[in-house]
DNA sequence: CTGAAAGCGCTTACAG
DNA sequence: CTGAAAGCGCTTACAG
């Protein structure tokens, strides 16, 4: 099996011309006569010649790959934002390098190396909560060499990014639920200093103010995006004097946790409590009771994260491109949320 | 900023030797004195110098770096394979590409592209559904590439893999369901034609026939791994006159979509039936009930496959390495699975 | 232990 | 429209 591959050379050889030529008809195949170019085709066809991409990055100064920095990979959270980034490179002839944040960091790598040892044309960053050092080396890297941010992003360096509508999302389950009548409403927050959780938490405070609900310092429920934060929280709810009707939780999995902790200590939701998310994940239209929750458009995050970048790719000094892409949210509502005091 | 990046001639340049001096303190410092050698690693440190990939892998014939394919990137399911895979990658300084075999298929892309134009060096197949053209096109890589395929696997070709342990781990659910006493098993089966299907769907049968327990054809119940079949695998289930009293699923998320249908019908898992699952999903724990299921290993999983491609990437002709590795499973029993008739 | 030189497989001014 | 030639930045026999 294992045949040789071969090379633009021995095209040249069958097809009786230049290497030069060749190479011309593959990638500029107007600059090259109809009859060569036809000769040069069945040439290419009958060798099964592929271009070697390391000579040809090499030769251009170009890697023709985007790397993805994820906070996390067993998060599935990006699975989906992942989809739409490919799916967008790969209609442009560029291959999706994946790596993880944290990976990158344990095994002493500098994330700019990407960049610097051409592996990597330009990187996609899903992870806000990079150290300060790192964000600062990448604001070396060359202009050539864009670096955007999808869903998260850091305040430090103005880099482009496309995000959610985090507040708008946020003041939109806030108004839903005061508008079926719940006036104490909680707040199951993201992790500490993540970007997201700030943006939502302060536009859930700021959306109470709005429509004057009451809101004591408790109700803000620390987090962190996890099912198990969620049942934690779930505890601290049910450990309330005064209890709140409704828990807005700033993801699906903190509210799937929050239900899945209450049930087990026979609270039902929405009777008792209506609970929402944020995200609109797969799951949250299959669990018990289907979960109200705002739903981000992860697929078209991801392509448009691709797109931008692949604009800043192509664009000499990256000028007449978008800097900031917001994404719409939608409210999905769904059985875990109902008017207060609902129990028949 | 976009400071220039500097080459090896700028290195030797300013360490005042040749570029293959360099070029060896960096990959083989034993060869140089080690005068000579702290020179120039001061060289290298003052001008930044990072390795160029591209020429490298032009020169060594070697792309450092590994393509994973998946059938569907927005499949939580993989996220945690791709965490263990990544992971031994990085550690061995390989890039991860990825790609979902559907995209490339759409785009009229051939899998075997990756390995013929240089831009990976073998690759792990996360899909045993290729189409058998595609799969035929593949036993063409160069032995020099290898082709691993994990979690899923083709009859066809000879493929090294590495899997869980799917027929002792299908025989254990039924023989726990069985020790607690149920004698009417249902199965919900995965996607027809997948080899994990049948794989299950196999040993679930002749478990049964083995403890000798009553089978009718239409327990064995037609679904797909997902939430919405299992949905529908409850409906089918609810609409039976002799009802088993315990289904084994052959995924966790058809279990999960059994249960919430089942829900929303009024019935009570695991008082009028037990469910259970296959893979340990991070949910699983979580949901109301906690699925009892049989947990699949897929850092694991993933850590193995990449350490078994990186073997075979390293020894001359891939002898003495092995061949089929398979992860053991576990049986975790949670609340979904009880006696029959427990109901009080 | 070190260097001069060839060459990996392309693309692209330059000349005709 | 086509070709000869240079060169992208490395690594590695080969010679000393």
């Amino acid at each position: 099996m294992a045949q040789k591959t071969s090379t633009l050379q021995d095209v040249a050889r069958v097809a009786g011309v230049s290497t030069a030529t060749v190479s011309r008809t593959l990638s500029n195949p107007k600059m090259v006569n109809e009859s060569t170019r036809e000769r040069v085709a069945e040439a290419v066809r009958v060798s099964g010649y592929r271009v070697n991409r390391a000579a040809r990055n090499l030769r251009t100064q170009r890697a023709q790959s985007v790397l993805v920095l994820l906070p996390d990979l067993a998060n599935p959270f990006f699975s989906a934002i992942l989809e739409g980034i490919s799916l967008n490179l790969s209609r442009r002839g560029y291959s999706m390098l994946i790596a993880s944040t944290k990976q990158v960091h344990d095994s002493g790598d500098r994330l700019i190396d990407y960049l610097d040892d051409a592996r990597a044309d330009g990187m996609i960053i899903l992870d806000g909560g990079l150290d300060p050092a790192v964000v600062a080396s990448l604001k070396n890297a060359p202009q050539s060499k864009p670096i955007l941010f999808a869903c998260e992003w850091v305040e430090d360096g103005n880099f482009p990014s496309v995000r959610s509508e985090n507040r708008r999302g946020t003041g939109t389950a806030v108004r839903y639920l005061h508008s079926i009548g719940h006036r104490k409403i909680a707040h199951v927050t993201g992790p500490d200093g993540n970007v997201l959780m700030h943006a939502r938490k302060d536009a859930f405070v700021a959306e109470c103010e709005k429509l004057d609900l009451e809101l004591k310092p408790e109700w803000i429920i620390p987090g962190d995006f996890s099912l198990r934060a969620g049942c934690l929280a779930a505890k601290t709810w049910i450990a309330f004097e005064d209890r709140p009707t409704a828990v807005f939780c700033a993801s699906d999995l903190l509210a799937l946790g929050f239900i899945s902790e209450l049930s087990r200590q026979d609270f039902k939701v929405p009777q008792d409590v209506s609970v929402m998310g944020f995200d609109d994940i797969d799951l949250a239209e299959q669990f018990i009771p289907p979960l109200t929750s705002i739903r981000q458009d992860r697929l078209l995050i991801g392509e448009t994260a691709a797109s931008m970048l692949l604009e800043r790719l192509t664009t000499q000094s990256g000028e007449g491109t978008e800097h900031a892409a917001v994404v719409p949210v939608s409210l999905i509502i769904r059985e875990s949320t109902a008017p207060p005091n609902s129990r028949p």
